[in-house]
DNA sequence: GTCTATAGTCGGATAGAC
DNA sequence: GTCTATCCGACTATAGAC
């Protein structure tokens, strides 16, 4: 590619291409999927709708460059702590703080509301799948490092708790639209915290054997 | 309510708008909540489309209405199976069967393309708070239930753990609409009844105190 | 690369015939 | 209670001026 030769600096294309996609975010958050429209969205951001369709080829295409955008942002702020854990009362303090950080913005979780969307247009769905895919990637490893420290790591499937533990994050941000005032879901994480060192100090059990387990109860020591 | 002498019986009235319900709760499921439309619905449902309005007042009049029936059609089917959970394994086997209920009708999980569309409609979200009531309800004694038989009944408010497993469920639909053909879904529930065993034999263990914690590993025994 | 203007379509909603 | 016809606003998308 010839870089310009600084006749006028840069001045736009990018930058643009970059406000358009910061005003699709912010129209998620404030209106959700269904009153995302290029009108909408241009109008949130103060430019014209037309640029929509210059630059992303039409709404869809701009849906999908901004959950691409949106995974970029979240894998690179994250990442680094993502990396370094190890133990689930980590995982757990990552989750509320992603989770508190969506609250300060106000408004809907993006992501929920584009896999919404996602039902009624192939083509955004493809985009999702693409655009999810390192996120998911940074998740599992985690999930990866915390299940080898427990002795459970070839009773359960890392996808497997990878896949649950994101749908929990994502319904947790959808069943909070429904009544944010009440804070069930900070709640909720309050618990997961009080609970995970529990967790993880019954993780040090050895797995129980549950078809050679003995029929009589044991009563328990005080 | 003058119970209308028989001279033509019935015909019509409430056969319509059960008829309308069932067209939309189909095209949520077929198109998404983007996609519901009065024109989609109507098209669905091989009716007028000025039916929505005379009976419904508008469409997000009949997004509410659909969402009750669901609500109560759910609650009807599953509650005699809900009422009878005392085990994690038993509320995990419910869960399978409504997701393969989900599954077998095709398309989107209603619930969440409903909670979807509440971001951009306080009236539906308002709707949507007491059509959820009852089932939440009935989740939220069967979790009761199933905390009771172990020690961890005052460690986990019932309500958070309600939460979380509704959360769960509705990500988990959510999920599976980017890759339904991945089944990513069945394979969690597959390590999950692996699991629920598992963890009911764990559970069975007295709650660990972290605080007094030994602060050496203690040696399995065999 | 951005704006104005506009074509064409679709959606919510209602009036009035049946 | 249902249907036809229709108004009107909002939407996607594009052509063409700047």
């Amino acid at each position: 590619m010839p870089t310009r030769l600084s006749t006028q600096a840069s001045q736009s294309g990018e930058e643009t291409r970059a406000k358009i996609i910061a005003a699709t975010l912010q129209t998620l958050r404030d209106e959700g999927i269904v009153g995302a429209t290029a009108r909408a969205i241009a109008r949130t951001g103060g430019f014209n709708q037309a640029l929509i369709f210059y630059h992303f080829g039409g709404v869809t295409g701009l849906l999908v460059a901004a959950a691409v955008s949106e995974g970029e942002q979240r894998a690179a702020r994250y990442a680094p702590r993502l990396e370094s854990v190890t133990t689930l009362a980590e995982l757990v303090a990552v989750a509320r703080d992603l989770h508190e950080a969506e609250v300060a913005q106000g408004g809907q979780n993006v992501l929920t509301q584009l896999l919404a969307g996602a039902a009624s247009s192939p083509e955004l769905r493809a985009g999702l799948m693409r655009a999810f895919q390192p996120w998911m990637q940074l998740v599992e490893e985690s999930v990866e490092r915390v299940l080898g420290t427990t002795p459970y790591a070839n009773l359960v499937k890392s996808e497997d708790l990878t896949f649950a533990i994101t749908s929990l994050f994502l319904g947790i941000e959808l069943m909070n639209t429904l009544d944010p005032e009440k804070e069930s879901a900070l709640s909720l994480f309050t618990t997961f915290e009080t609970l995970a060192t529990v967790i993880e100090a019954l993780l040090r059990v050895p797995v129980p054997e549950p078809e050679r387990a003995s029929p009589k109860k044991r009563k328990k020591k005080g």
